[in-house]
DNA sequence: ACGCCCGCCTGTAAGC
DNA sequence: TGCTTACAGGCGGGCG
């Protein structure tokens, strides 16, 4: 569920929220055994996190990282969401908790974050950080980030003749890009009046420029509308507020409607096993 | 070596 | 109405 612009919100929302905040206890759910499922046990979990205090939050794709201060040394907490995770900031102690509820960490302060994770192909893990990209190799791997990495339209053209996919395998890639899902890559092809199925080393210099500009304009305004948020409503922010960019979205969900564009009927079609929406009249 | 498909889970909605 | 099936934003592993 979440790409780039959610996870992004989430993580400015916790670096105004929990920046600051020191962890006083973690407590873990039953079935929470596969969101750590890289540690040992929980043990190994919490200790890494009981006592730490947040110097900061950050975002390496669709991966949060926040970091901490324990006792004298360093340590990272990495987060990845996967398809169904959410994390809330709750007030009271007493609030009650969602049944998918897999982690609470309680702040000296008072108050709470937890995560939510229902589908459980979310993650958490803690490690130092020097050893973060040895244990989750994944983020050492990750591509460019396409709003916070300079990228020339010129360097783009340069990555895309390296590759010979289909364009939308290309940008869901997090190994070529970073923090681009499946809502977001039909999007940015929509944009940029691109086919899902175009090869990448097939663009002319000026179908690179579209999609460079594209990436950019789509990811940045969806930001700044906090994310979408799809019927099942599935995603929320750390206080539980959906998004709005789903209401800006141009093909995605939108099979049977017309084209904002040309009016012709928007399509959805299988793409990697994944649907794909997209206007055969706009998109080349 | 790389693209593609499956499986991992639960919940919801469509289909019969 | 109620059961069954398909599908859903994620990614890693294994296959061809």
């Amino acid at each position: 569920m979440p790409e780039l612009p959610e996870v992004e919100t989430i993580r400015r929302e916790l670096d105004r929220e929990v920046v600051g905040r020191r962890i006083k206890t973690v407590e873990l759910s039953s079935t929470a055994r596969r969101t750590i499922r890289r540690h040992k046990g929980p043990k190994e979990f919490q200790s890494g996190l009981e006592g730490a205090k947040v110097t900061g939050v950050h975002r390496k794709g669709k991966y949060l990282l926040f970091s901490l201060e324990g006792a004298g040394k360093a340590q990272t907490l990495v987060v990845h969401l996967g398809m169904s995770g959410q994390l809330l900031l709750v007030k009271r102690t007493k609030e009650p908790r969602d049944r998918h509820t897999k982690v609470v960490v309680t702040f000296t302060q008072g108050g709470q974050l937890r995560f939510v994770d229902p589908r459980t192909f979310g993650e958490m893990f803690v490690t130092t950080p020097e050893d973060v990209d040895k244990q989750v190799p994944e983020l050492a791997h990750l591509g460019f980030d396409p709003i916070e990495d300079i990228m020339s339209w010129l360097r783009l053209s340069a990555l895309l003749r390296q590759k010979k996919t289909r364009l939308k395998t290309l940008l869901m890639d997090q190994r070529f890009v970073a923090g681009i899902g499946n809502i977001y890559a039909d999007e940015i092809l929509f944009a940029a009046g691109l086919r899902f199925d175009r090869e990448s080393t097939s663009l002319t210099s000026q179908e690179v420029r579209r999609l460079h500009r594209s990436m950019v304009e789509v990811l940045s305004d969806a930001v700044k509308a906090r994310g979408s948020s799809l019927q099942d409503e599935q995603y929320r922010d750390i206080f539980g507020e959906t998004g709005d960019y789903q209401s800006r979205h141009n093909v995605y969900g939108r099979d049977g409607e017309a084209c904002r564009r040309c009016r012709s009927v928007i399509v959805r079609v299988k793409s990697n096993g994944r649907s794909t929406y997209l206007c055969e009249q706009c998109q080349v």
